[in-house]
DNA sequence: TTAGGGTTAG
């Protein structure tokens, strides 16, 4: 923390003293002095900028009023709330004998700013000096602190009886709020007698933070009054949280209720909206944003073009980018991620050299984009330069996503040694994601032998997920080893690690309707299953052979075809065919990665039906067309 | 005569 020191008394007034903006009345300005001191209270009150904070000052110390309680808070609060918190705390030091008032305030700035221990040594110094706390003290100390250093603060608030104050109380709660402790906050909130919208919004965003969507909504259903910051918790919790379609469909009672959204609000959705892939619905929200005088900054613009990115519209995503004019490096690395996103890896590494060459530092998240954008072209060469780039010229340590990077690189490129001995190598322990790509690259090339040795060593270590299981099993499967799937499925069914299921969403008029392999649930299920057996009739027509060997179970060929006949992607495209109008794309968002056979399928449907199909899987997109993938079959 | 402080979303 900087402290300038300010003015060493008596300070030389700044430069020049425009006598008019201190003046009272516009006529009389000179005639004015001396000032009264609570004139210049009004005038702090009205000044908005530094210059004229300055000028104020000078006027306080050449009235020797440098030392008057309220004008030296109202200063000091002033500056801190202008963003110079070096010379409200020079202004701080230099006050003899601060009051209860300058302490809290300067304990109040230095918490605003984050600065927690520095306002705790206030607050100490504080007691030594013999002044005591009051419940505006630790209102304001409680918001930066540790829950550590809290907890010792909760105990002076019940000991000095300030535990029944509204304001310290809400404090508390976003204490524990803030350090996980669910159940103090919890405690402290139902012992309030008095609640106010504001202590309701801390529990609430004490649920929605850490995952406790349904406790939050039981709150939130129940609050009568609701402003704009507890809709937007409320949302940014589903958002947040793998709930995106919760999310949305919020946002649209929150419209019903006519609460006005704003900046926060529309960030939120559009973030559902990216991880829903619901284009109808972010195209939607970009035009809610220019009619309603939502202000198009940075941060909005970039989260637009993330939007567009993750809903498969690249062109649109690149308009926002090229119209942000102060674009900073998150907006980069989210188009460069974009690029790699959809497999244009080249976009993206001219992308990175542009963004380099104009001067912007590159980040951790930059370098995920370009090795990701490396991956999915299999550009090894330039990948392990890239990689060996981030610590030798951009002075950035690879983290373990990094790593994941180079594994998907290495292993798709079939250099499975090499990715294997930079797993080994690593100064950092390898998580199952890591260990995830590698399996999944020992099943891509078939290498059974190491894909063995690290599943059995992952299961050993009790690091095996559901994804290494499914994996190894997926291995055995391939290779006819039914003894292994068999052991594979009592180890998962023993360790309790259940298959995340796959699930493929397709927006239709502004609803995102999702799909589990084989679900019947959808209303218009009937007309669905017609036309996938419609499907399976232009298949057969075309000579196509299910991939049965993908099928984990022990079934026979027959119901292996027909377990495939109803994954999740062909029931998602089945409805995008009879819900859509002829000729139009089809967009599709899978939760896993997508399917051998339904790529191979979804190939030749986007032939038979002369209709472009989008498909986003965890990893990437997939754009079909003519009968071909833009992955070019390697993903 | 008067005058001043605190809590929730990102």
């Amino acid at each position: 923390m900087s402290s300038t020191p300010l003015f060493n008394t008596p300070a030389p007034p700044p430069p020049s003293i425009n006598r008019t903006t201190l003046s009272c009345s516009s006529t009389t300005a000179a005639t004015n002095f001396p000032l009264s001191p609570n004139k210049l209270a009004v005038l702090l009150d009205k000044s908005n900028t530094i210059r004229q904070l300055l000028q104020i000052h000078a006027a306080l110390l050449r009235h020797g009023l440098h030392q008057h309680p309220i004008l030296n808070f109202k200063l000091q609060r002033s500056y801190s709330s202008r963003g110079r918190l070096d010379y409200s705390v020079a202004l701080f030091k230099r006050t003899l004998n601060p009051n209860i008032f300058l302490y809290t305030s300067i304990i109040n700035a230095y918490a605003l700013h984050g600065l927690s221990l520095e306002a705790l040594f206030i607050y100490t110094r504080m007691l030594f000096e013999g002044v005591q706390p009051n419940e505006f003290t630790f209102s304001s100390i409680l918001k930066s602190c540790s829950i550590e250093h809290g907890k010792m603060l909760h105990s002076q608030v019940i000991k000095l009886g300030f535990d029944s104050d509204l304001y310290v109380k809400t404090g508390l709660v976003d204490l524990y709020a803030r350090g996980g402790d669910v159940g103090s906050a919890q405690l402290v909130f139902e012992r309030m007698l008095e609640k106010s919208l504001v202590s309701l919004t801390a529990m609430l965003t004490c649920y929605a933070k850490h995952g406790e969507l349904e406790e939050a909504r039981v709150l939130f259903d129940e609050m009568v009054k609701k402003d704009v910051v507890c809709w937007n918790v409320m949302i940014d919790g589903y958002a947040q949280h793998g709930m995106p379609n919760e999310a949305l469909v919020l946002f649209r009672r929150m419209l019903a209720a006519k609460a006005r959204p704003n900046e926060i609000t529309i960030l939120a959705v559009l973030s559902a909206c990216g991880q829903l892939g619901a284009l109808e619905s972010g195209r939607w929200l970009h035009s809610y944003i220019e009619n309603n005088d939502i202000q198009v900054n940075v941060r909005v613009a970039t989260a637009l073009l993330d939007m567009y990115s993750k809903c498969g519209s690249l062109e649109d995503a690149r308009l926002v980018f090229d119209r942000i004019p102060d674009k900073d490096v998150v907006a980069w690395n989210s188009m460069i991620i974009g690029y790699a996103l959809h497999g244009f890896s080249r976009d993206a590494l001219e992308l990175f050299q542009e963004m380099c060459r104009i001067g912007l530092r590159s980040t951790d998240i930059t370098f995920i984009g370009v090795l990701g954008a490396c991956g999915h072209a299999g550009l090894v060469k330039e990948g392990w330069s890239f990689f060996n780039a981030m610590r030798d010229e951009y002075d950035i340590e690879p983290k373990i996503e990094h790593y994941g990077c180079m594994v998907n690189l290495l292993g798709r490129a079939g250099q499975l040694e090499e990715a294997y001995e930079l797993v080994k190598n690593m100064k950092m322990e390898p998580d199952p994601v890591l260990w995830g790509a590698l399996l999944g690259a020992c099943r891509l090339h078939g290498n059974l032998d190491m894909g063995e040795k690290i599943a059995e060593s992952l299961v050993g270590h009790n690091l095996a997920n559901s994804g290494t299981c499914i994996l190894l099993s997926n291995m055995y499967a391939a290779k006819g080893n039914w003894e292994g799937v068999a052991r594979i499925r009592t180890l998962m069914k023993d360790s309790g690690v259940q298959k995340e299921p796959g699930c493929s969403s397709i927006e239709v008029n502004n609803r995102v309707h999702e799909f589990l392999a084989g679900d019947l649930k959808h209303p218009k299920s009937k007309e669905i299953y017609l036309m996938l057996e419609e499907m399976n009739g232009w298949l057969k027509a075309h000579g196509y052979i299910p991939q049965t060997d993908i099928v984990l179970h022990d079934i026979g060929d027959l119901q292996k075809e027909q377990s495939l006949e109803v994954h999740s992607e062909k029931l998602a495209l089945a409805y995008g065919l009879i819900s859509t109008q002829h000729g139009t794309p089809i967009k599709i968002v899978k939760n896993l990665r997508v399917c051998s056979d339904c790529h191979a399928a979804t190939k030749l449907f986007s032939k038979i039906t002369g209709r472009k199909i989008v498909m986003r899987d965890r990893n990437r997109f997939h754009h079909f067309a003519n009968g071909s993938c833009s992955c070019g079959d390697y993903w």
